[in-house]
DNA sequence: CAGGATCCAAAGCGATACTG
DNA sequence: CAGTATCGCTTTGGATCCTG
């Protein structure tokens, strides 16, 4: 079923959501905290390629989009977890769902960059750039 | 159900198709084209805010990952018509689902930044930039 | 441990001009 | 109509250093 609404508008508030979380780390983040809280060091370990910085301020985006929670605790050194809030838990679903068909698909994707390279060499030499 | 493999991992393919469709631009194109044929001039308009630029460059993208096809009629002046693959098609419904969230679940989203921004703004003036 | 602040390079994007 | 090519600017992001 397709949406009821119109995302296609500019000022549209479920597009500025959308945008929001088309964001690949947000996506690996989530997945990544669904089923246990997390701790900042733990996840910059665990996803592999992120910088401090980045997942730093990927975090407080979602705490300030209500999709996790931040809980810091009074030990020597301070020790702060990353918890889903039930607006995220209501999220992760579809976010598993989207890995889930990304592994599903890998294959037939791959293949048909593979293909679509394989032709556009043949032209230019634009597309050797694209497939870097 | 979580994903059965290790999406974390830098090198996995899954990932790099997962960066590839977390792309605001990608996921509204993708969610307007599956019904129908849709050219690009069309879709340019329908799309609030994207640049001719960008679409043509996303559109390679999705046509390069197989989840689009790109037909082109010999009329005067020449007509070119978007559609989306078997592949295009199996990833949509959770496209689809997604933008229903995000519909169903921005009241929420709003609200908890309304809520972030005004505390923070009793702290610093930094806040401030993060709510523009 | 959990970040903030800063600097700098690289990528991204809009605007513009041009083509078949 | 459906794009490509180029030019600057803006934004992003990594690397590094520093703090409670």
């Amino acid at each position: 079923m397709p949406p009821s609404y119109n995302v296609y508008e500019d000022r549209c508030p479920a597009r500025q959501v959308l945008d929001r979380l088309a964001d690949k780390w947000a996506l690996l983040i989530l997945a990544r905290i669904q089923n246990e809280p997390v701790r900042f060091n733990q996840l910059r370990r665990d996803i592999k390629g992120i910088s401090q910085k980045v997942l730093s301020q990927t975090l407080k985006k979602l705490e300030r989009d209500g999709l996790l929670s931040r809980s810091v605790y009074a030990t020597v050194p301070v020790t702060v977890e990353y918890v889903l809030t039930d607006l995220g838990q209501s999220l992760v679903q579809t976010v598993n769902t989207f890995a889930h068909w990304a592994e599903q698909h890998m294959d037939a994707v791959l293949l048909s960059q593979a293909k679509y390279d394989a032709c556009a060499v043949s032209n230019t030499a634009t597309a050797l750039n694209n497939s870097i």
